[in-house]
RNA sequence: GCUCCUAUCGUCUAGUCCGGUCUAGGACGUCAGGUUCUCAUCCUGAAAACUCGGGUUCGAAUCCCGAUGGGAGCGCCA
């Protein structure tokens, strides 16, 4: 194994965290872990006008949640003499130039160039003048490359991009302002990061980069590009698509496993026939070689079933612990009586897509029923004398039973329910106890309810009927 | 407009590097049956894809070329 493994996510504080952003951590961290390295969490908020340390904090609880803990922080707003001294280095070698122009200059350039048929490049009459920061205007690399820049991507191959494409990038306001593509590189190779994992959004980045770490001197860390996570229009992830941000999807109860798996699987998958895993499988079965080249089309529908498949692997009294966010209303119950929150859980467990819907799913624990006679009714065709004879029986049969469970209470039924009709003697058992025309089936409802409340709620039922 | 990336069922994908075992496998979703007092679950089954055109080859989803489609980037954002 090796142990210089070093990945990093670079979040900018401007949101909250975005579900692509969010796999790409996953990738890094599960890369970093699988080696044994070390997994950087860099947070780029040198635009200070965007930048907003709430965002940041929401970025670190999203990732905490997922449980991809990392192992060093950084801040770029407090790196800037870092950035002020390699700045200065660019400078002193005249690898870069103060460039006047407004931002009104440089886009009609842009839209003569587009007009022309020629590449957006800016052509900077002062590349080579002797002038530093004043007024408007911006410092850019002096690209003096020439030929191909070329790079081996771990998940592409080779790419490869023309130097004098790439143009001259800006990479600073002022000395004391990096931009994007200089803090990158400057931290990159100060912080000994072996390997870029990133969206592919950032291939056009990398050229760059690559250039600037020349220019500076620097090593090159290894690139891999992530295919893009993309909406239900195959277009980049968006609002429009629905939620985009992480946070959310735990608020709507889904399961940290169940958006790590999800995640996973969009732009990578094991070589077996595996759908459903966990954290330290997708370590153990990681590579980067497996890594798909196009975009991933976001899933609801496979998030729901993955959400629903990890519910159910669950241990109980964790689920019963994380469930009680989702019900506030009945906190005082639950406090009230542990034991029997327990069971209502285990009851509820397997029908449960998101943690939200256990309030709907478990009304009938909370709330005595209240339904139409006819309801009591199997297939409406029972009579009410009929219904409250099979209501008595079951009452008399459950009244000695001592042993209180599921399975008790159905050996004691399944005789009478056999010989009478089971549609004729369950169905209208069921609906006393849920009060619902679809619910658990009775025998769990009965276990969860207790004896006393399931002899209550079949006496409610007989007066109705009578 | 320029550049780059990309292309297997509706969706996520296996297979592509090392052509034949692929009448293309799995999963989600959909549909149909079955189990079940209901719903959900569970079980069984079905429909569903190699973008197109050339070439190489005895043979191509797999190799080569071209076209087309899709995406991204082109910021004094990151």
């Amino acid at each position: 194994m090796q142990n210089n493994i070093r990945t990093r996510i670079a979040p900018s504080p401007t949101g909250a965290l975005h579900v692509g952003t969010a796999r790409s951590a996953l990738f890094n961290f599960v890369y970093a872990r699988k080696f044994g390295g070390a997994f950087i969490l860099r947070i780029e908020d040198t635009d200070t006008l965007r930048s907003r340390r709430e965002y940041e904090n929401e970025i670190k609880a999203a990732l905490e949640w997922l449980g991809l803990a990392w192992d060093e922080f950084y801040r770029q707003s407090e790196r800037t003499e870092l950035y002020e001294r390699q700045l200065h280095r660019l400078h002193d070698d005249g690898a870069m130039y103060w460039c006047p122009h407004t931002i009104e200059e440089l886009g009609a350039e842009r839209a003569a160039q587009s007009e022309a048929k020629a590449p957006p490049v800016h052509q900077c009459e002062f590349r080579d003048a002797e002038r530093g920061a004043d007024g408007d205007g911006v410092f850019r690399f002096k690209n003096t490359a020439d030929g191909d820049i070329v790079f081996d991507d771990l998940i592409r191959g080779e790419i490869r991009t023309r130097a004098d494409l790439v143009g001259d990038f800006s990479i600073a306001k002022d000395f004391k302002t990096p931009l994007y593509n200089f803090a990158v590189v400057v931290d990159d190779a100060e912080m000994n990061v072996s390997h870029v994992i990133r969206g592919e959004d950032h291939i056009s980045n990398t050229p760059k980069q690559l250039l600037l770490q020349q220019a500076l001197g620097f090593g090159r860390p290894a690139y891999a590009h992530l295919p893009l996570v993309l909406g239900r229009d195959r277009s980049k992830l968006s609002k429009r698509d629905g939620e985009t941000s992480l946070l959310e999807y735990k608020e709507q109860g889904y399961v940290p496993e169940a958006l790590v798996n999800f995640m996973a699987l969009l732009g990578w998958h094991p070589a077996g026939d595996t759908d459903v895993f966990e954290l330290d499988a997708l370590i153990r079965d990681f590579e980067l070689e497996r890594v798909g080249k196009a975009g991933a089309v976001f899933d609801i529908e496979k998030l729901n079933w993955l959400n629903r498949e990890h519910i159910r692997m669950r241990d109980v009294e964790k689920l019963a612990r994380e469930l009680e966010f989702f019900v506030p209303q009945w906190s005082d119950a639950i406090a009230a009586d542990p034991e029997r929150w327990r069971k209502i859980v285990e009851t509820a467990q397997e029908r449960l897509t998101t943690l939200a819907s256990m309030g709907e799913q478990t009304r009938w624990a909370w709330e005595t029923p209240d339904y139409d006679t006819e309801l009591l009714s199997w297939k409406g065709q029972e009579e009410r004398p009929a219904i409250a004879r099979h209501l008595t029986a079951i009452r008399e049969k459950l009244s000695l039973l001592e042993d209180w469970s599921s399975s008790s209470v159905e050996a004691a039924l399944r005789p009478y329910a056999d010989a009478e009709g089971r549609g004729a003697v369950l169905w209208p058992f069921r609906v006393a106890l849920s009060g619902e025309k679809n619910s658990p089936g009775p025998f769990e409802l009965a276990y969860a309810l207790g004896k006393d409340e399931t002899l209550a709620r079949i006496n409610h039922a007989i007066t109705h009927c009578t």
